[in-house]
DNA sequence: CTATAATCGGAATGAACAACCCGCTTAAGG
DNA sequence: CCTTAAGCGGGTTGTTCATTCCGATTATAG
């Protein structure tokens, strides 16, 4: 199909849709009509069609690129001196690029939520595991957290700082963040975190805002305690 | 023009509309087609148009309660006994909330980062900053943060707690969130956390990834401190 | 220079929506 | 009943997009 254009002109249009796209999706994100991309690399949108059979083909291989070079960035701090460091200044450094380009950020909460089949999504979010598990080995991360809620924040850090472009400093909303994954310290135990977990599964629980607090996730667990007690051995 | 429709049928046709309104965009948010709304209300789009001149309208009059209820609800916990616990518990009743309600998320996530004009959007923030205030106070939530940044957390964690639908308990973005506002016990005070400050204007900094520590939010404020340095007096 | 197949551009298609319009229906006062 | 204006519905218009199509253009081999 397209192993790779033959002609010379044609081998430079796609070079050009490829560097618009990368300057559109950046400033808009993933929703710029693919017409304005057409239309800033100088070509029409057959030609954009004839090399990527979708918008989003186009998106992906765009933004692949930045994708990769993060999980590289990630890979090189896997045995930095700092795991803390490594790990806070890896998510840091995520969103202040993520700033300058949305696609990142589109690309990265596109499969938050699906259990992802993208390979390269995987290798993301294993990058990141590494980080993390370091980091919590060595104290600097609350231990209850899992990469997958780690970067659903991450996410999250991402489209709060895009809400607030203009309004405060950029990167706040991910100090904050941040700051709820250190680790609890003496004297500070368990009284005010939310760190209670189920007594069967052992999932982070949910204060309950009023009456008793929960002991359980859900009522299967519940069900599964009662059983235990009452059945014995 | 629509002070109140005067026959019988329209009356009702206008609850119907209403009722319709909420299901779909509790459901699904703002982003429900109108045609939709209309079906579900077994009344064609025109008879919308004539209760409610746009979409928006009608979106902002079916929303307009929740948050009603949900500023009462804040002000009805103004003088609880636990300044945190009414804090973090409405943050969290408020998320739960949205979870059932994807209108109230849009809705709140539609003026953040604009200064919002909108009366109502006024009052939940002003609300929400007594509780805030409050919580500060007595020593629950760390005294560098202000409403809007609350407000914005408060955002982000609905957010994320959408995307996490399906994965992991429910409440969970919102905990972490929450634990990054709590305040620093002795022993962890500025080393591990995110709390420098700007040295003119005190602006809460990020701190630098590499290299040494930020001192300044911005340049001017580095300019504003050499001339102090230079210009004696 | 010519032939010709690869490429191009942008008009055309089709889907999804908000918003508007107007001929038909019906509530309700007499 | 009958009248009549308020109210109705859904077809129509206008817009924004993604995607497709095809006649016009052009690179390039010979």
């Amino acid at each position: 199909m397209s192993g790779q254009p033959q002609r010379a002109d044609a081998r430079r249009n796609r070079e050009r849709i490829l560097r618009a796209a990368f300057d559109a999706f950046a400033a808009d994100g993933h929703l710029v009509p693919l017409d304005d991309i057409a239309r800033r690399a100088g070509v029409g949108a057959g030609t954009v069609y004839r090399n990527f059979p979708t918008k989003e083909a186009l998106f992906k291989a765009v933004v692949a690129d930045r994708i990769d070079r993060i999980v590289d960035e990630a890979r090189a701090l896997e045995d930095a001196d700092d795991p803390a460091d490594a790990f806070y200044g890896f998510l840091l450094w995520v969103v202040e690029r993520a700033m300058y380009n949305h696609a990142i950020c589109d690309a990265l909460a596109m499969d938050v939520g699906t259990f992802d089949e993208d390979h390269r999504d995987q290798e993301f979010t294993l990058a990141l595991d590494v980080l993390l598990q370091r980091a919590q080995a060595a104290g600097a991360v609350r231990s209850d957290v899992d990469v997958r809620e780690v970067r659903t924040l991450l996410v999250g850090s991402m489209l709060m700082e895009r809400l607030r472009r203009s309004v405060g400093p950029p990167g706040r909303m991910t100090s904050l963040v941040c700051d709820g994954l250190r680790p609890v310290t003496k004297g500070n135990e368990t009284s005010s975190r939310n760190e209670t977990r189920c007594e069967v599964c052992a999932t982070p629980l949910t204060p309950a805002r009023t009456g008793r607090p929960a002991r359980f996730c859900s009522s299967s667990c519940r069900q599964k305690a009662h059983r235990r007690r009452t059945k014995p051995g």
